[in-house]
DNA sequence: CTGCAAGTTAAAGTGAGGTTGAGGTCAAGG
DNA sequence: CCTTGACCTCAACCTCACTTTAACTTGCAG
């Protein structure tokens, strides 16, 4: 059992890249689990550090620390991601990523065409109102996803 | 003088969509002014609904507010943004919506290319390891936007 | 005059994703 | 034995972009 070496946080921290102070966050809203040594000190499986690449990935992708808690839930027994739970995972991210993208460039080309006319209209100006660059640029689908959209839930 | 009105806060919000406790924060940030009443209530010019479409299309873009108020402190006088101001300053929102998508379809490509893999290393995954990307897939550039990272300027 | 909507202020609250600090424990080295 | 450094917990603090609350004033209709 010599191979089965247990890692402290701070080894942890500094391979992961990621701050001790974090590694204890993440702990204690149910995204990392540690062992204790017998004065209770932190004590990680190597595993860990696949777990936290996952985790940093999914925030790369845009995911909230709950999306990543409930996506890694859905592994039984909750272990750490293998590589059939990362296909299934990474291809609804892709769906994100490709949300994200389209909402972007239908943006960027609501600009180009807005560049000289100045119009800024609150009601019509695809950029001030990305809610109705779906009536401007195609249909159905708005185009702009939910986290880059500013909040205008009341507007007229 | 008969055309020029000026708009209590709440007919601004109702027209803008912004809450008027929103309004009151911008001016609390130096983003937005507002003439007042004898009796001390906000009275703005018509033209603060272009300013208010300004800010919140700048927002979409992804500046905070503090960049917005320098973008706007750019404009002699503080004036409400004209044509040529809008045209100056959409051109280099468009290279950051550029940088934008080029760093979330990075994101992508290495996602599509790392399905199947399950490798996420720390050190050389695109996705858990962003910073790394310019070296997979090009060179010099880093992809994944500033905004668009995950914190870890302590990496090891 | 009464009543109510709309406005005012300062201060506190929200939520995400952490960091920082105080005060304490523990193992190893000199 | 004593110090150093890594670790522990818990609570407070941070940024951003606002919202909410409390206590109060104003304008206008009936």
């Amino acid at each position: 059992m010599l191979g089965t070496e247990l890692l402290p946080i701070g080894e942890v921290a500094h391979r992961a890249g990621i701050a001790a102070s974090a590694l204890r966050y993440y702990e204690s809203v149910g995204l990392l689990e540690s062992a204790r040594s017998s004065s209770g000190r932190r004590r990680y499986p190597r595993s860990v550090l696949r777990r936290l690449a996952f985790i940093r990935a999914a925030q790369n992708v845009g995911l909230s620390l709950g999306e990543i808690r409930s996506a890694l839930a859905t592994l039984p027994e909750s272990r750490t991601p293998t590589v059939a739970d990362w296909t299934r995972l990474s291809r609804t991210w892709r769906a994100r990523l490709d949300e994200q993208i389209s909402g972007l460039i239908a943006l960027r080309d609501g600009l180009t065409k807005c560049i000289g006319c100045g119009c800024l209209s609150l009601r019509t100006c695809a950029l001030s109102n990305p809610r109705d660059v779906a009536g401007q640029f195609g249909e159905g689908a708005m185009f702009l996803p939910e986290t880059l959209r500013a909040h205008d839930e009341g507007a007229d």
